[in-house]
DNA sequence: TGTATACTGTCCGTTAACCGGACACGCCGA
DNA sequence: TCGGCGTGTCCGGTTAACGGACAGTATACA
């Protein structure tokens, strides 16, 4: 029953759909017969062959000899290793963001470390009003200067800021080059911790006219993303704009934070579905 | 020109096909546009979009706002999040095995350690002439009596194998029960020791008139998985197959590690085809 | 201002390819 | 012997995937 109904169903191609299916419920019980993949997942035997087939040919799927089952190879790895472990976080974040720049109206964004400096990995400039200058995703922060930057090398664990401002001492950028003055990085971080928020330096600037202070999103107590706030700097002092929205800004670092410790407890065997597996035959 | 010629396309369903496609293509370049796609895998943009459309119906797939670059979700993780490390090192013995059961004409099987016991994972029972008992995969083999768990008990790192013993000691398995004799398992594990090899025990036999003989696969110097081979006993002696072909078998180990401690090393970014992204128009 | 280039997004008629009913076969237990 | 259960394949009808074509947007340059 249920027909149709409900939606229209959006788009997408059918059979390529299906495959899909097929391959998450081989993930779900890896090692299955085609029987067992129909039961599962309602797509008829002879469709399973099909599929089966176009995974094989690719390497994603083997049968295994003795048992005549069908198992993974390990070649399936190739369909998400190009996703890395800092974008997860701000996969994690962008409803938060979506959410975020709802009540706070400045824009907000989400940056992670990456080669010896700050990252914009998710931004809300565009659905900010008080937006400048638009695309700033992929953006290079620098480690010492920018508000990221100093969030989160302000929380993140001892050993890995010491090896961080190591490096930062070797590095061409001569934003860099302030990682020869100890006492210089002491002054910032502590000013940094008294707050708990971070600001960025005159030095650095995206555009002339903003500024920017961040929080550090603190996964298991230590940051492993900084969610960093941009104001336009005749509008408001980075004192008035922590007054009106600081709350805000952490609760929704807190919210990604938690997000993130909860996707990390369950490595697998989830099942907060998008997709039924299991539709109508 | 090319037109079809080649091969028939041996079968598979093409839509599901380019999909399968454009995953593996946005895997090496997290974070494409369409047109960058295109020119990737040389799939007509329009079936781009589709193909997009689906992989987001899914989940697997997300617009940056910004950007409006196509980025992978963390979602895309359940599409191989079922394959287990155990289940890799089978899947890459299984060509090796294939040719060792031409050279040594005896069953050949690879074992994993899992739950307290060895299990097998891939086996040539099917292949060799001189096999009494079919199927055996997902066989359990407890670790003190089969030749697998011998030596792998041998050759895995020190703080593993204790922690083995003291979960043995508090099996419910009969087999198990010899943990509690440290100078049986000192006796078992020195012979392995001094040979090399591992024999199994007259206590433990799949079937009673065949013996087995194996060697660890030593990734990185340690066991990680048993190459095991059944023989019928009335045929030789241990010895007399060891001396006949234990060469044999410790090379196809070594292939085996080889090709493990290759994987590992490159986590990602390889690139040994064998579907060629960029087919045709 | 106009023109060119580069890219995104959508429509729609054609036809290839996907679909599943139907059939054949093998195995096992009653 | 039969019926139940599972695998594998064929083939004609229908559908939905395909890509040419067109429209819209942004940027560069004269």
């Amino acid at each position: 029953m249920a027909e149709n109904s409900s939606e229209k169903r959006a788009s997408g191609m059918r059979s390529a759909e299906r495959l899909l299916i097929v391959l998450r419920a081989l993930n779900l019980r890896n090692g299955a017969t085609v029987l067992e993949l129909n039961r599962d997942t309602g797509i008829s035997r002879q469709a399973i062959y099909r599929i089966l087939d176009t995974l094989r040919n690719f390497g994603y799927v083997r049968r295994q000899e003795a048992t005549d089952r069908f198992h993974l190879t390990h070649m399936v790895r190739r369909l998400s290793s190009g996703f890395k472990d800092e974008e997860w976080i701000a996969d994690i974040a962008v409803p938060i963001l979506g959410r975020l720049v709802q009540e706070v109206v400045w824009p907000t964004e989400l940056s992670t470390f990456s080669d010896n400096a700050m990252y914009i990995r998710e931004s809300t400039r565009g659905r900010s009003p008080f937006t400048i200058d638009r695309v700033a995703v992929g953006q290079r922060l620098p480690m010492l200067q920018s508000a990221s930057g100093r969030a989160y090398l302000n929380y993140c664990p001892d050993p890995e800021r010491e090896a961080i401002i190591e490096n930062l001492k070797s590095s061409d950028d001569d934003f860099d080059k302030v990682a020869h003055k100890p006492d210089y990085i002491e002054r910032i971080l502590a000013a940094t911790r008294s707050r708990g928020w971070a600001v960025g330096d005159d030095t650095f600037r995206l555009h002339p006219k903003t500024e920017t202070l961040a929080v550090p999103v603190l996964v298991n107590g230590y940051a492993r993303a900084s969610l960093p706030l941009t104001y336009i700097a005749s509008a408001a002092t980075a004192e008035q704009i922590a007054e009106r929205h600081m709350n805000q800004l952490q609760a929704a670092a807190k919210e990604i934070a938690d997000r993130m410790e909860e996707m990390q407890a369950r490595t697998d065997d989830d099942d907060d579905d998008l997709i039924p597996i299991r539709e109508a035959s």
